[in-house]
DNA sequence: TTAATTTTTTACAAAAAAAATAAAATGAGC
DNA sequence: GCTCATTTTATTTTTTTTGTAAAAAATTAA
């Protein structure tokens, strides 16, 4: 790929990234380029995983008025990989990662209020052979939840290809 | 809105949460009803700030190969405001928010690699007034990123409409 | 450099979907 | 039962997508 080719990757991975459903016929039309590109170059960007087009759907609207970070400590550590797979299954947790720092995992949850976030913590994740302790923190309000920004990674080359 | 009303909704929701691009026409053939119908019902979802369909784009793929938590101590507290106007303004950071615990915000940068980030840190973000003390952690490995569960959501009436 | 090969971009026609409009159905409140 | 407002539906026109194939550009090897 050259230099101009990622830069066309780029244009329609930022108007996309504002509005999925923009049609192939509009994209083309901003950045003056056949239809037909626009919707190779973008097969290919859902097809190696680039890009996915979402819904996305806003928590406080369908009634989660609880949304925290569960910071979780395994002991053994042993344990780890059984308490990451019985974490990806529980339905409140929208983000799961290992973590440097003082604890191993972080959790982050959307619940229908306190007692369904206390009930989560105690009855499905402290009863998991292997969490040692855990620490959890509300986010209280969010003022940004946003896209990484394409033009910062412009200045980087494309990676894992 | 009725119960049933409710129904078709999150039954729109959790189609194009899954495929954003998905046609109304095959939403109605999936779930029955109308392509007028689902028309409607998807712009009255997008008009009240219920649903919004974009195009997610995988960091890595970008070359974004630092994800880290940022936590921030506030002191005084008066500065909070000041502070958030700032950091909301950074490309780097996709979240930002207040949290309860023993720091006051949780900001999450992607950087593009650890001199990115180290940068980040130390020329735009402890340079702040106020920014009293600050914590970051690495995420290494994500093992789920989601969008929240309807099913769970559907147990709580909606809120905030 | 040239020729062969692959990749990328483009054009075009048929099929499908979206948009705009108006009509019918439903339901709440009186 | 009637009225008003909302929701669902049907229909027609316009636009977009899809599939195929050809042109152009880039890459590779001789």
């Amino acid at each position: 790929m050259s230099a101009l080719d990622d830069e066309l990757d780029y244009q329609i991975l930022t108007l996309l990234q504002k509005d999925g459903r923009m049609s192939f016929t509009e994209i083309s039309k901003e950045i003056n380029v056949a239809v037909s590109t626009i919707r190779h170059r973008y097969i290919n960007l859902i097809e190696d995983g680039t890009l996915k087009i979402i819904g996305r759907v806003d928590p406080n609207k369908i009634g989660f008025n609880a949304y925290a970070s569960i910071l979780i400590s395994v002991k053994p550590k042993s344990y780890m990989n059984t308490i990451f797979e019985a974490l990806t299954k529980l339905p409140e947790i929208s983000f799961l990662a290992s973590v440097s720092g003082d604890f191993d995992i972080e959790a982050n949850v959307m619940c229908r209020d306190m007692e369904h976030l206390n009930e989560l913590i105690g009855e499905k994740i402290h009863v998991l052979e292997g969490v040692f302790d855990t620490k959890t923190n509300m986010y209280m309000k969010i003022y940004k939840f946003s896209q990484p920004d394409l033009e910062l990674a412009k200045l980087s080359s494309k990676q894992n290809e």
